[in-house]
DNA sequence: GTATCTGCAAATCATTTGCATTCTG
DNA sequence: CAGAATGCAAATGATTTGCAGATAC
């Protein structure tokens, strides 16, 4: 794996925000600073930096994929209001597959409902 | 809502299985039966049968959503192994969003990794 | 009878990919 | 230099939608 600008612009823009960016949205963050970055290089990398651990990806019931530069465990709340994204903590305890003899590598909970500020309206 | 026989069919197969199917297995799935059936159909039939939560939908990372007829609380397991998604129960208990003062009407919680049988290849 | 649902086909839209060129190590 | 990565544009594939005709109640 080489160290391209492209790639350290994408890395740096998920690590510097503490938000959800879907694939476009950091298209156009990362095209302000290299103006004619394609699309596609943008999947490339996003899908590269997710093989190694550098981000972690989202899926939501959203037809777009979100992507977190914030790799340590935790959980998703999706507003169905506001349709903003909160991170939880992730209380993790012996899963049920681990259980079962599976090898869990990797565990996603996403919460759907309205968020405080939604929620009081 | 009006009850119609593509409805009945598409309803009555997800619940006859205790399996997760996408659309397009859904669609060939019911086309035994309604030959002509159209999958624009059946994607506003799961549309709608989500809205009514007579089923549900299980987002995973893969590129498609799949169905599930058994509504109950619970979680899934996705083997990256052999591809099949196993169901968990699902302990649930205060959480961490409501403790926040959101409001959580759904939540979904999917493990990746290797079931049993693959875990020992 | 009328609003809802359906089949069909075309349109969307996120994501992927082929290829010639450019860049990193 | 050689293998990787990029930009561009075209391809893919799941899902959605417009519309005219059929159907449920």
């Amino acid at each position: 794996m080489r160290v391209t600008k492209q790639r350290t612009a994408i890395l740096d823009f998920l690590r510097s925000k503490r938000h959800h960016y879907s694939a476009t949205q950091i298209y156009d963050a990362v095209r302000e600073k290299i103006p004619n970055i394609s699309l596609g290089t943008v999947y490339r990398n996003l899908a590269q930096l997710i093989e190694d651990k550098e981000i972690i990806s989202v899926e939501t019931s959203d037809k777009c994929v979100y992507y977190d530069g914030f790799t340590a465990d935790h959980a998703h709340f999706v507003c169905e209001g506001c349709k903003e994204i909160f991170d939880f903590p992730l209380i993790l305890e012996d899963s049920e597959p681990s259980k079962a003899g599976f090898l869990v590598e990797n565990q996603r909970v996403v919460y759907y409902g309205l968020c405080a500020k939604c929620n009081k309206k």
